[in-house]
DNA sequence: ACCTTTGCTGACAACGTTGTCCAGTCCGTA
DNA sequence: TACGGACTGGACAACGTTGTCAGCAAAGGT
């Protein structure tokens, strides 16, 4: 293999090879473990040594290589966050806020989506592990995480977020969704409907099974019976959603309001809403940007997302700092939006 | 330090002790290197011998060190990411794609926000760095890549996306902006406005001086004059879009147009005009979720995130591979999409 | 004059893994 | 029985860093 030496810094710059401590020790004429020091910025070198040593390492492109550290040290300085897709604007305010907190410790972020893949999480989130993160964020997308009981043994810190850990004990941070929920549907029965109906995620998924239960409790609570037509649980495709609410407005006692159970379900409702020239009242579950300019204008119950992200990961550095106890869950208020789809029917 | 043994499991499982290969190899009452072959699927051992160091893994809960094995390889399977905020939609999609593909190649990766500061910029990249990351892909913030020389020629791979490298040579992919400007302000223009105006970003970023100058073009060759009082140039927060739009809406001879430079202008933008009494077209940079459900729906010269990230990130692999040559520069084209705010006035 | 202290420096081992290389075992064949 | 070859297993060094410890010189105390 050819190994141009194509420029002439020093011996220790062909290409790939990158300069070592022991090479700035020896250009600098000095010991292994100065170099170390003046790296570092420890006590105990001499400014003139110090002069020296970093001439050397100027002159060489030296940069501390620090996976060797961090093997020596034990503590990599790094956190990893899984979760569903990085792409969805929820999760990416949400790992924003993780990315913050982390950098205020002083800790790098892996991510990692795992596209509702229970495997695929499990892969992710045990590739992290291998790279000896200090700890884990997790949006947790399969049923069974005691696949995380060694690595939890062995000292990485987890916290998961939005949705709790299944079959281990962990802390977690959650948004109270049926109170959320409760706030929204009473906000519609309030507006006068009666026939509301409900749409959301599969409902093997925690958040989306709470969320139908404060639809339902509130329901129940106002003395409305609930026609299961117009409850649909599954997949957030668009041509789902699509199709189930056409259903439920084909019927001929249709609902005269829709509670969606996420802002995918919101945004794939509203396109059948503002198509169909029946009117229907709309809360929806998650805010989204623009929520306000759209007309009429969607009431939404929102969650924070950045708190989650941010609550999560102190309390993940909290636990890095030492802090013992058992498991922890916090739960967020979610907090009603009223613009007026919940009031004007569209 | 009281290190409880809260479990059975072996010595080996003191609290933060994990259990290495050496562990393995002593209990399975083999070779250290036995154990690598195993944990590898390195040919060469017998099943019956696989099968008792397999169960040693099990019992002990080992996983593989991966600090360890990228100090000895050299290669770390990560890249890195650096963009400018992790929580916007644009750069979400941009991440994901990135994700996927780096993940196509078994990489993990790391991801930071720049926050649009030049020196945090360089911190995180050179920590990613020092992190020997394989490769990294940058949307810069900052003015001089200076910086990363030393890096490039120690064998990271580089590519910039979105805004080009400065002052130094290196592949980036790119949005033609200034074409892509070309053809919506041409639309605007097709519409019969002749009072356009420009609210963009800051000068000093590229993409928003290569968009000034689509306009500028675009407007001498149709042989339009340009008000300076039209043109606006600047941070996108919304108060100071608010302000200028505003002045400029005020005029005596106010514009009958406005083209926004990029999805926040447009954001900010849209709020003024929705608010406003005055009719005026927009035609925005970038594409954004529901904009099409806007009344009227938001015309826009959209580029495609997506693809600017899996091109990007496929050109670093290809470095990875060993292709050589020439820094590359790509260029994709924006896409007009008319949804009716270039035509109908608000 | 000698001993102690202090400050600076470097030799060396260790972190957990993988690559190299050599030694042993087992088979079939001559 | 002897022998080559294929296969399996293990000892050892190396990756680049940091922690420990010891050495050495200069300065200070008696």
């Amino acid at each position: 293999m050819a190994e141009p030496a194509h420029n002439s810094r020093g011996a220790a710059q062909r290409y790939g090879a990158r300069p070592t401590m022991k090479d700035v020790a020896a250009r600098a004429g000095v010991g292994l473990k100065t170099v170390s020091r003046v790296v570092n910025g420890e006590p105990g070198v001499t400014p003139d040594t110090m002069q020296r040593v970093q001439s050397a390492i100027d002159a060489l492109g030296f940069r501390r290589n620090d996976s060797a550290r961090i093997l020596r040290k034990g503590r990599t300085s790094s956190v990893g966050l899984v979760l569903e897709d990085l792409g969805d604007p929820f999760y990416s305010s949400l790992s924003r806020a993780v990315e913050e907190v982390a950098r205020g410790y002083g800790s790098l972020l892996f991510t990692g989506s795992s596209d509702e893949d229970p495997e695929r999480e499990q892969e992710l989130t045990l590739a992290f592990c291998a790279r000896r993160v200090d700890g884990l964020v997790i949006v947790p997308t399969s049923f069974d995480h005691r696949y995380l009981e060694p690595e939890i043994a062995a000292g990485i810190a987890s916290v998961f977020v939005d949705r709790p850990a299944e079959r281990i004990d962990a802390d977690a941070v959650l948004t109270d969704n049926a109170g959320a929920v409760r706030e929204g549907v009473a906000h519609l029965i309030g507006q006068g409907h009666r026939r509301i109906a409900f749409i959301g995620d599969q409902p093997r998924i925690h958040t989306a099974s709470e969320r139908l239960r404060g639809y339902r409790e509130t329901m129940a609570a106002a003395g409305l019976p609930v026609d299961e037509a117009w409850v649909s649980m599954g997949s957030t495709a668009p041509e789902r959603v699509h199709a189930e609410l056409s259903r439920m407005l084909d019927d001929p006692q249709p609902v005269t309001a829709l509670f969606s159970g996420n802002n995918r379900v919101t945004v794939a409702a509203l396109r059948v809403l503002t198509a169909s020239s029946r009117p229907v009242a709309l809360v929806g579950f998650d805010d989204f940007e623009l929520a306000d300019l759209l007309s009429p204008a969607v009431t939404v119950v929102a969650q924070d997302p950045a708190r989650l992200g941010r609550t999560a990961t102190e309390l993940l550095f909290n636990r890095l700092e030492g802090e013992t106890g058992p498991p922890r869950r916090v739960e967020l208020r979610g907090r009603l939006i009223v613009r007026g789809s919940g009031e004007i029917a569209f």
